[in-house]
DNA sequence: TTGTAAGCGTTATCAG
DNA sequence: CTGATAACGCTTACAA
């Protein structure tokens, strides 16, 4: 590989000009300009990451912790992961996988090895320790995801309490009086208060004079089919279901027709789930879809910024992102 | 942050001994051993990534190029990426995404700035001109999957010839006589001949007496409800099912009940899926896992001894794994 | 067994 | 507008 010292001589200038034809930091005459973008063509030349990080002390990457349960979220997961680095990508930035298992070490390990110049957060948790491990390390960090006390942490996330609001007033906008919210599994309501209470809480706000009910449901066929069940029992009257669990939504659709009830025609069902799992039903769903891909570019916006813009005093923030409702066809008048 | 040289000071020897400490490289007397190993915990010493790049010429990186589609084999894809990042880290390496949009140049980039040293390729199509410029750029590379020519390099994959003669054998071990293969999608076999076709191979040559048809399958719930209307209406009995396309899973089960077929009393069902999806169904499917983890974990493998044990003779080898099926409550004797 | 010193390839300061 | 040159923090011959 060719060296910026063999493109300096290629060119017949000093190393430090070649440096600043390619930052800019300092206006080089159009003449030299070319001639060393001449040479950096002819040979190919590509900086060492290594050495740039080291003289910069700017590793030009950014570190994506994982969720802690590999098996949830999945799709919203990827499509986060995706979304990030693209937009990293743009920045000139790259990203660096922290998995679950490594935790906040994984995360003091990055920031002091200068690995990775800034940490994103994912699928936080109540009393989640790597937020302190960051705020410790001193490496600027953005959370997906609203811990109970964000204290100095920036984050981004769908604001799920809009959501909640807006499945509510879709269903009773459309005439239904008795709903019901399958949520997320029950442990989910004990372990992470974030988005589900705040779902549950919008929803409970918008229920106004509607007749509403709340039953936490896992994802398995069998709780779901135990869920449903008592809802049509205690309260046959139901016309309007929303769903936040999206493990849920493939056996209840197919119970719910086993019960006799069609979508939309006996009960309108709405959901709280990425486009992709929406549409992979018969009939697709109505639904608040996740924006994984926008929360993920905010993600990279906020450090990239932070990061460059040297500002230390915007830190702190939520930012909720405002849902968004799609009308498929699982809903329908009363 | 402390460096190299505050450890030595500290510890009141040279810069190299301290080096020679941590990389073991050549031996050093207990003694000053353990005095260095006070200053580095005293100091909390952690060496700076890129220097240590600049310096040995090894990132300890390994980077991985996501699918080329975002939206397929999600789940699988997420299993790889963590079993990836997990072994790696046990080697010491870190793993840097890469994503489809960055296509080949990504990989000629991270090869030519020193950022990755071996590059994992997954979701290997046909033709992958991925697989070329890892090739040229001389980056240790092995692919997740296996091309139309594996010429001079590593994969690793479940060998779905063997897989598919695996469902065949269970069925026709329980006496069932008429099977139906419901694969992936018909672009699937034109575009990316590897897993899909072999898996195809492995069931016909399995089938051997018993009828058998394929029938390839979109993920939609219309395809999936075509599809089967075809082969109940052309081969009502048909009682022996095997199922490739996982996003064809939900709907065939529900709409089998539709149907008016009972699993596994009327028609028994065995999937080639993760075993994720194989329990989330009732009843659960028997099916042939996709090994995904396992699959991770012998690409870094496989990297990581490359490039220490600097063999470069073994690179070429196509390294199935064997696959093993898993009997849930979908079949039964016919 | 340990120390010295020459790189590794950039960036950035200081002159000119 | 441009050239030298000293860091940056670590690895690894080469000496001792």
């Amino acid at each position: 590989m060719a060296t910026l010292a063999d493109v300096a001589r290629h060119a017949g200038v000093a190393a430090s000009t070649v440096s600043y034809v390619l930052s800019g930091k300092r206006s080089v005459s159009q003449a030299t300009k070319d001639r060393v973008r001449r040479s950096i063509e002819a040979l190919n030349y590509q900086p060492h990451a290594g050495a740039r990080a080291l003289a910069s002390s700017q590793a030009h990457v950014l570190a994506l912790a994982l969720p802690l349960r590999g098996d949830l979220y999945v799709p919203v997961m990827m499509e986060i992961a995706i979304a990030v680095t693209t937009r990293a990508r743009a920045f000139g930035y790259d990203v660096l996988l922290l998995t679950a298992a490594e935790g906040s070490e994984g995360i003091r390990r990055v920031a002091s090895t200068a690995r990775a110049d800034a940490v994103i957060l994912t699928d936080i948790g109540l009393a989640d320790d790597r937020i302190e491990a960051a705020q410790n390390s001193g490496v600027p960090a953005v959370a997906i995801g609203v811990p109970a006390a964000p204290a100095g942490l920036d984050c981004v996330d769908l604001d799920f309490a809009a959501a909640g609001r807006l499945c509510v007033e879709h269903l009773t906008g459309l005439g239904h009086r008795v709903l019901a919210f399958i949520g997320e599994a029950e442990s989910v309501y004990t372990r992470r208060t974030g988005f589900a209470e705040r779902t549950l809480r919008g929803i409970r706000a918008a229920a106004g004079d509607a007749d509403l009910v709340h039953r936490p449901c896992a994802g398995s066929y069998e709780a779901v089919a135990a869920t449903l069940k008592k809802i049509l029992e205690e309260r046959p009257q139901t016309t309007g279901l929303i769903v936040q669990n999206e493990a849920v939504i493939p056996p209840l659709m197919s119970l719910l027709s086993s019960h006799g009830r069609a979508v939309p025609d006996d009960v309108s069902v709405v959901a709280l789930c990425p486009d992709q799992v929406a549409e992979q039903t018969a009939p697709r769903l109505t639904s608040v879809t996740i924006p994984a891909a926008e929360l993920g570019h905010r993600a990279v916006e906020l450090l990239v910024h932070r990061m460059t813009s040297g500002e230390d005093g915007t830190e702190g923030k939520v930012r909720l992102i405002p849902p968004s409702l799609t009308v498929r066809g699982s809903t329908a008048a009363r």
